[in-house]
DNA sequence: ACATAAAATTGGATAAATTACAAAATAAAA
DNA sequence: TTTTATTTTGTAATTTATCCAATTTTATGT
C-alpha cells in the first residue's frame, strides 16, 4: 500500500470498517478530493485504474461511510447525494450559479452540537446548509 | 372560493404568483398538512377530488413555490423531496425510526440569519437539519 | 494447508423519483 | 372575438438508487 492510502486505511480502522481494496480506494478518494464528489463522479474516476469495480459497490460503500461515521452524506442538492470525507462539523454552501459545494467553516457561526437532546428528541447528526451565490461566481458577476 | 383557501390565495399574491385553481389547491395542501408531504403524497391526495391533475403540475407548482419562496424545500431526506408550508426559520428532524420530518422551534437554538454574507458567499437560503429519533420513538423504545 | 462458513463485491435487472416536451386547455390582451 | 401568452396535462425518457443472485474474497476451525 502506497504512503497516499495509510491515511485512507487509517480512517477505516478508526472507524470500524474492514479495509478491503475498494474501500480503501474510495475513502482515499474522498480524503484528496474534497470536493464533495456524487457516486458517479467517483465511480467513473475509480473505474479508470480499476475497471472492474461495481457501481453498486460504491453506493453500498459510501452509504456505508456514513452509517460508521467514515464519511459526510450531503443531500444539500436535490438531485444527487454527495459525499464528504471531512467528518468534524461545517457547514455547506450550494452556489445556484456554478453548482459547486463550497465548505463554510463554522468559526465564526454560532455552534451547533453534534449528539444532543432538543424537544426530547434525540439528535445524532447536524446539517447546516446554505445557498445562495458563491464568492467566485460572485466576483465574476461584474 | 372557500374560507379555507382563502389563505392559500393570499400567500400566492402575496408572494406574486398568479392564483390558478391548481396553485390554490397545492398551496392550500400546504397550509393544511404540516407533515412535510412529498409531491407523491400531495398527488395522491388531490388527485381525488381532482381527477385530472397531472404529476407534472404538482412537481411543477412546488418547484415554483419554493423558488418565489411561497414554500420550503426539503432535501433532508435523501430518497425524495418534501415541501413545508411554513416558510418561517425552523429546523427539520429527520426520525431515524419512523421516518417523519419534525419540526424543530429555533427559539432556543442558535439563530442563523436568512439573508448574510460569509466569506463573500452570498446566502439567500439556510436549512438547518437534524437526524437522530424523535420523542415520540425515544417513548415508544421502553 | 484444506474445507467450510461468513463477508464483500459484482453486474444485470428493476424500481422510484424527476424532468423533457409537445399538445391541449385556460387566461389575458388587443 | 381574435390573437397571444401562460398554464396544465400526459406520455416518454432520464437519472438515481436499490435489489438480488452469482461470484469472489476473506476469515474460521480442524
Amino acid at each position: 500500500m502506497i504512503g497516499k492510502e495509510k491515511e485512507a486505511y487509517k480512517r477505516l480502522e478508526n472507524c470500524g470498517l474492514k479495509p478491503s481494496v475498494q474501500r480503501i480506494m474510495i475513502m482515499d478518494y474522498l480524503l484528496s478530493h474534497h470536493t464533495h464528489p456524487t457516486v458517479d463522479e467517483i465511480y467513473k474516476d475509480l473505474s479508470k485504474k480499476y475497471p472492474t469495480l461495481s457501481k453498486t459497490t460504491v453506493y453500498n460503500t459510501l452509504r456505508l461511510f456514513s452509517v460508521y461515521n467514515a464519511a459526510q452524506m450531503i443531500t444539500i442538492d436535490e438531485h444527487r447525494v454527495c459525499y464528504d470525507g471531512i467528518t468534524s462539523p461545517h457547514a455547506h454552501l450550494l452556489c445556484r450559479k456554478c453548482g459547486r459545494i463550497i465548505d463554510i467553516s463554522l468559526t465564526q457561526l454560532p455552534v451547533i452540537p453534534e449528539s444532543k437532546i432538543i424537544e426530547d428528541n434525540i439528535i445524532d447528526e447536524v446539517q447546516l446548509y446554505y445557498k445562495g451565490i458563491c464568492a467566485q461566481c460572485a466576483r465574476r458577476k461584474e
